[in-house]
DNA sequence: CAGCACTCGGGTAATTAGGGGT
DNA sequence: AATGTCCTAATTACCCGAGTGC
């Protein structure tokens, strides 16, 4: 029974971005106004984000090791 | 309603860090800069740091000698 | 219609980053 | 080589009241 899926990609709110980054919602509302990450507003003015950028952006530098 | 959290893994601030090690934040920072620590920025430069990873240092640490 | 959780704004403390020096 | 401290600048976190989403 899989729901029709208009081609839309999947958005975020704030408070599941702000989680994944560990910040709080207001810091992700400040990214969207510096420009550093896409935002869409809802009619009312509130903002979603694209869930494939964030994930793109939340990029982990892993522990290196140096081994003899 | 709390919203939903995709897939993101637990992370902590650099001060939640630095408790858990009873060391000074600026140190947590320097071992994310050598490369022992897997270091997640903020769109604002800040760390994040993986929980999971975190505490497997803390309890990975074998004693090696345990003082004469 | 009513209600609650979340987000919107702005403003002000608290952390963090970075370099340098002990 | 590794940690702690001092400094300045930048980023982030919590305060409020009002509006949106469902």
């Amino acid at each position: 029974m899989t729901a029709r899926t208009p081609d839309a990609e999947p958005l975020l709110t704030p408070a599941e971005v702000a989680t994944m980054f560990r910040v709080d919602p207001k810091t992700v509302t400040r990214w969207a106004k510096a420009g550093k990450l896409t935002s869409i507003r809802t009619l009312g003015g509130h903002r979603r984000y694209r869930e494939a950028e964030v994930r793109a952006l939340l990029v982990g530098i892993p522990q290196q090791r140096s081994e003899a």
